[in-house]
DNA sequence: ACAGTAGTTATATAAAGTATAACAAATACC
DNA sequence: GGTATTTGTTATACTTTATATAACTACTGT
């Protein structure tokens, strides 16, 4: 069964992925953590987290068209996957449970 | 501002050091582990992070008694401080407002 | 073609998570 | 009273997460 456990930051990113829906690509993913998550962190901060998710099964990603604005190069946008979702809802219940019983 | 965030194990932890009460310590914390989170891990690992935790001042500990039962070390019991309880709620709060946007 | 902008990849280091093994102190029993 | 046994903590080492800095890629406007 599930050996894998999410880290703290890995959540928060994989719950943004999902809060962004289609918009779920590296430099929006930063701009939501300090907007929803008053978290500052650095773009190769938020890349090395959604390789790992990646890597594990959580999200997957594709290339998205480039910018509509001026310049830029293509995106990769992220999506939640099923296991993703999975692991989501358990991380929570857990806390709600522990919550629950203090 | 708040510089410092939780581990996912250091919360979950902390969490069960207030659900435990006076009884808190390393081998009483290891079993709440395996009960309340399903959580197997060695003694070592649950020594490693009150130990983090304690430095940075969100838990408190002191020696109790021995054991009441045969033989045993003097207990090392932890309590969560004034910053350990606001840390937690803080976590708690911001995970909830995010799942709440979902 | 060059400068600027939007974005990702590569590389490196610190912090968190975890295990194995060693140590310490109390008790029981012969 | 010494030795084996139980309850517990410390020390040490290693892996995975978290994070930063810097480099690279690709597109667009002039």
């Amino acid at each position: 069964m599930g050996k894998e456990h999410l880290g703290e930051f890995e959540e928060l990113v994989l719950l943004l992925i999902v809060l962004l829906k289609d918009e779920a690509y590296g430099l929006a993913l930063r701009h939501a953590l300090k907007e929803h998550a008053d978290r500052t962190v650095t773009i190769g901060a938020v890349h090395g987290t959604v390789n790992r998710l990646e890597k594990k099964g959580f999200i997957e990603s594709n290339l998205g068209g480039a910018s509509e604005l001026r310049g830029g190069r293509r995106k990769r946008l992220f999506t939640i996957t099923a296991s993703g979702k999975k692991i989501l809802e358990k991380s929570r219940d857990a806390k709600v449970t522990l919550w629950g019983k203090i």
